[in-house]
DNA sequence: ATTCTTATTGCAACTTTTTACAATAGTATA
DNA sequence: TATACTATTGTAAAAAGTTGCAATAAGAAT
């Protein structure tokens, strides 16, 4: 649980605690590198720490993702996933093979700046996934 | 009703039928003109055919997705929501008061060339949202 | 018009996710 | 170290979404 100093300092601040509960999810998305859906995380976490809830898994990803420590993740399944919010990233997934792969976000800045120019938002968040076949799958057509 | 018969045709192409909760579910989602979770379908399309059942709304939403008569739409509720397949866009949001507004596809064009040529994939499809404050909210910061 | 094929539906059971509320437990303060 | 405040949790129940299967009905063929 070296990982958890920091989050803990992240949540005092904003006049949240620390708790278990959140630290073995916490623990579980920092160590995972990759994403999981909540049902993912308990099971794992509930290893850490017998007696977790469902519930407060569901409800400890949204505060978690709410506090900027985890980004959900719309894969194209209908459900979202969660995982550990590091660097701003979106994902390229194959349709065919299921097939990953991240997006680095500063290619989607020019866009950002247009999108705010042309409609006068300032934008804060997306939710980006692009769908397509990897280059495997397009032999395979 | 006036709207079926090329949706009947599109779907007979492919070897699939035209039924009445299809048909009811496509009206409902055709002259709405706005996003509608699934319960929004069923109490619309329950109107047009009473005895439809919540198991068929979402299988047809599924099934309509799935052969480009709908889009779906996350909208960052956590929940799916969905629209009559129509011109290809996507979409701002404000994450305050809710306001949302359409962004055109070909706003992503270029990046969707950039992303192609930097992974190999070939992209077919794209899940879409962008959150920010829209000009209104801006000023009550 | 009738028959046949099988795509589609409704039902019922099940899984996943959300909500309300009382009990618990972090953490700041004395 | 003890106390107080209230954020957070677990419980139980409800709501939302999914799945398997037998019955139904769309539409092609006769």
């Amino acid at each position: 649980m070296s990982c958890a100093q920091p989050y803990a300092l992240q949540l005092r601040a904003r006049g949240y605690r620390m708790t278990p509960q959140r630290l073995a999810i916490l623990h579980v998305l920092h160590h995972s590198g990759k994403h999981l859906s909540p049902s993912e995380v308990y099971q794992q976490a509930c290893v850490e720490l017998p007696g977790l809830t469902e519930t407060t898994v569901y409800r400890t990803l949204e505060f978690l993702t709410e506090n900027g420590l985890a980004r959900p993740a719309y894969m194209g399944s209908g459900h979202l996933v969660y995982e550990i919010a590091g660097h701003e990233h979106h994902h390229l997934k194959c349709r065919i093979c299921g097939h990953e792969m991240e997006v680095r976000h500063d290619l989607l800045k020019t866009l950002y700046r247009q999108l705010e120019s042309e409609s006068g938002y300032r934008l804060t968040d997306s939710h980006v996934t692009f769908i397509g076949l990897c280059p495997d799958c397009q032999k395979g057509e």
